[in-house]
DNA sequence: CGTTTCCTTGACTTAACTCAAGAGGAGTGG
DNA sequence: CCACTCCTCTTGAGTTAAGTCAAGGAAACG
């Protein structure tokens, strides 16, 4: 349950992939200097429209990213937990096609461009580490469009339970099966496709097979296998596998 | 409806968003003078599982990516064109979690590994044109996130149509409003999330409302504005307005 | 020229949506 | 401390968009 140390959420999260050497730990940790910002519960970081000024990084909270139809409609696109870099070089497509919002209370980094540029520069193990993170980004991405596309509501919702789950694991805040999900229904509706009434039916029908205990922001998952067995669920696209023995600063 | 010269496609893509100096020009041109690869239609070129040995340059033709649930039902999570970039860096992560095979004869280009690292080195601006192709390519993705989760069939459909369309006029396959789709309606089914019965029908509806035209692979918006209105399509998120203004080479 | 693939249409079924109303909390102010 | 509001969750009844199944026709292919 307990967050891993806030000195340094982004080279917890890069090491997954990279051992990195000391210099480039170093600059890592400069990058993250700057004065930690905050944005109040259901208020933007960014919207649609905006130029991002850098990159940023969620220090604590639940952020999220979502895309808003000319009639309203509204699809929630991802979820960014503590420790998730939100767009990488996104500065570099000058203006941004969705808005980022913070579901929580949520305190962040914003990395300046130069630094990011610092930072890649200073020899591949970096620079692939940023892209690590993108690229997993993008994984996820591609999941929740066959999430859409092909599963019915119960294994969409399931399956997102399962992504959290692992997500929020790997920066552990997970306590077993337990974790905190500050989510209402209505943002599961938005981010499966589908309306509140019908969440919440199939919320009741996780409950009723005792796959899942829910209630407030404490979620239990209760047969974690038995979840991800109706969601299909296949972690691989979280690519947590080869956390840190990938490639490290002696070759 | 000529395609641009084959010459090097990745050098056309990359400089929509930069304009390269000679040595970063000499070099992509050497990237790519791979010998050049041919799938046959209806193969694939990589599958889910497989170690991708590098990027993938489409020289000619339409791949499309997909991923396979446990009982069969199949997603289509993009396609690429020519002159896309399959998966920049996907090497990095080291295991495919889904599929790319070919819709049409496909002719491509292996770009290695540490031919693209070359690259990156060579400078940010090349780098960044990567990153570039990348990002959008994930901008992309989101959008088919909400094409899934908010739209239905017929704006799903006329959505995807004008995507394409968008997207084939940047390597100039577009004739006016005419280009060729070489999809079956089952294909746009397993990219759009319905079945094959009901394209068909959605079809019919674009073509009795006088939007489009569609017999074998040739494709016709009659009326590109009034797909683009039942779409609720909105172009910015293929961030096709900084082609090479951006950034060049004199700074 | 036969075979396979793709498209088309109709009749019926179903998963998910809509509308509506009530219950349970959480927070606020009198 | 109670009354109030607001928000989220819950449940029921009726509707609809999309799916299923099935069969015929057109086109492409080898």
């Amino acid at each position: 349950m307990s967050p891993a140390p806030l000195a340094n959420r982004l080279l917890t999260r890069l090491q997954h992939y990279v051992v990195f050497a000391d210099d480039e730990r170093a600059a890592i940790e400069t990058a993250c200097a700057g004065p930690p910002l905050a944005v109040r519960q259901r208020r933007d970081l960014i919207r649609e429209g905006d130029r991002p000024r850098g990159v940023n990084l969620i220090v604590d909270g639940w952020a999220f990213r979502y895309k808003t139809l000319e009639d309203g409609r509204r699809q929630i696109i991802a979820f960014h937990l503590p420790g998730d870099l939100c767009d990488v070089h996104g500065y570099i497509l000058r203006e941004m096609d969705h808005s980022v919002g913070a579901l929580t209370p949520v305190r962040y980094v914003e990395i300046p461009r130069d630094q990011i540029e610092a930072l890649a520069a200073l020899g591949p193990r970096v620079n692939q580490a940023l892209w690590w993170d993108a690229l997993t980004g993008a994984a996820i991405q591609r999941e929740w469009t066959v999430n859409l596309g092909q599963r019915d509501a119960l294994e969409r919702l399931s399956h997102l339970f399962c992504e959290l789950i692992f997500r929020l694991r790997v920066v552990g805040m997970v306590d077993g099966a337990r974790c905190e999900i500050p989510l209402t229904q209505t943002d599961l509706a938005e981010a499966t496709g589908m309306t509140p009434v019908h969440v919440n039916r199939m919320v009741q029908e996780l409950r009723s097979r005792n796959l899942i205990r829910w209630k407030g922001r404490e979620f239990e998952a209760l047969d974690l296998d038995g979840l991800c067995d109706v969601a299909m669920f296949n972690p691989a696209y979280l690519h947590l596998d080869h956390e840190g023995r990938h490639l490290d600063a002696n070759g």
